[in-house]
DNA sequence: TAAACAGTTAACCATTTGGTTAAACCTTTT
DNA sequence: AAAAGGTTTAACCAAATGGTTAACTGTTTA
């Protein structure tokens, strides 16, 4: 994003984004794989028209320019993840339940959504540089739940007093650097013998083995 | 990283990384700093010229092409963590010290470099796209520390049996996502004060609370 | 001291890239 | 069916960008 010309970048309308059939859908189903892959700078506009299937024009004359559209993405993609969790969380009662399912969630939407490490790991890089306010919002409502449930369970006495800021960290560092790092590692064909045997496939689901480290972590 | 001129980056010769005082060393400070802030894509050469205060064609005649520049960047930020903490976790002998030491290791490498979250996070972003062979082989053998602290603690019963490379990658991502996440966090003005005012700042030192919650995480 | 060499630079170049324009193409409305 | 309004496109453009060249400066060597 080019510091000069930095414009709020607000949503131009209302789109169909579940209509991927529609011209504008179909712009942002391309330029959410294309900006995942390449991150905002190694994007050319080109391209996404071109994976589209539409003129540049029209996907200028449908959104707008390049900022508009990744803020669109970035929305999209990290935007919708908040009420899910939310939801989700308000079905358990006990506070060990509930981190599990909050982590489960964030683990179950990057797995729905394999745009979203890459996306959410280069936005971090940057220092937030294009989060729309949207998301950032969205994001801190997530952080939100979870210092809930750790209050809570602080007060119950069954977690150990821990920064939740951290604790959120902790949970998406792991699930994000999990969900890349494990194919880098698989592409090392010439890894030392010993690290590729020994280190075993996860069991499990990852979510579920993240839950289980997280919360005996923080358990009294 | 342009896909097609895809060539092996090697190191055209080997630099005075240690003499900031030369042109070349110059030059490397400067693309650290300024790959760090832009990631690849975002780098401009001209700029990184500018910054060190010499001419562009200076800068292709010491060190090469961008994908060259940025290799050894790379490799002069993530390559040599390893051999310091293998030493460092040489020293100690008990699994739960060496465990401490590893984090404490990796925590301290983030703080004095502050050019290796970025970077790393956004080269994990990418899939180690631009990874030169050195670097990888340095980050494989780091996790080939943790192996060996993990599979002594698991054999003297002091852990847990779970996977290392998970562990490494919740490490990695704690921290790393700590260090770039807190200050996005500070500059939402915005923030529901509950947030703010609840999440105090860490009591001690980053690498010292990772590293506790780590082990409980790990241990029988 | 003159030739050889290493280092630096201003000017230049080809290509790429974000963004625009004016005309064409559909639908819908009248 | 013609006017109107929304949608798409080929062609175009200015600026940016990675990379090169040929000349110039200073230092080393013979």
């Amino acid at each position: 994003m080019d510091q000069r010309k930095r414009k709020p970048s607000f949503i131009k309308k209302q789109m169909d984004f579940r209509e991927p059939g529609k011209t504008a859908g179909k712009i942002l189903v391309a330029a959410r794989k294309v900006f995942a892959e390449n991150g905002y700078n190694g994007t050319h506009v080109d391209e996404i028209a071109a994976q589209a299937g539409v003129n540049k024009a029209t996907l200028y004359y449908q959104i707008g320019d390049k900022d508009t559209l990744y803020a669109n993405v970035i929305h999209q993609v990290l935007g919708n993840v908040a009420q899910d969790i939310a939801d989700s969380v308000a079905k358990a009662d006990h506070p060990e339940d509930k981190l599990k399912i909050y982590v489960n969630c964030i683990a179950s939407a990057v797995d729905e959504n394999p745009e979203l490490p890459p996306i959410m790991m280069r936005e971090m890089a940057s220092g937030g540089a294009h989060l729309p306010r949207v998301v950032a919002e969205d994001m801190a409502s997530v952080v939100t739940i979870l210092l809930g449930i750790m209050e809570d369970g602080i007060r119950r006495g069954i977690f150990v007093e821990t920064p939740p800021f951290l604790i959120h960290m902790m949970i998406m560092g792991t699930i994000l650097f999990y969900k890349k790092g494990a194919p880098i590692k698989e592409k090392q064909l010439w890894l030392p013998a010993a690290l590729k045997s020994r280190d075993k496939k996860l069991k499990g689901d990852l979510g579920d083995e993240v839950g289980q480290l997280v919360l005996k972590a923080i358990k009294k």
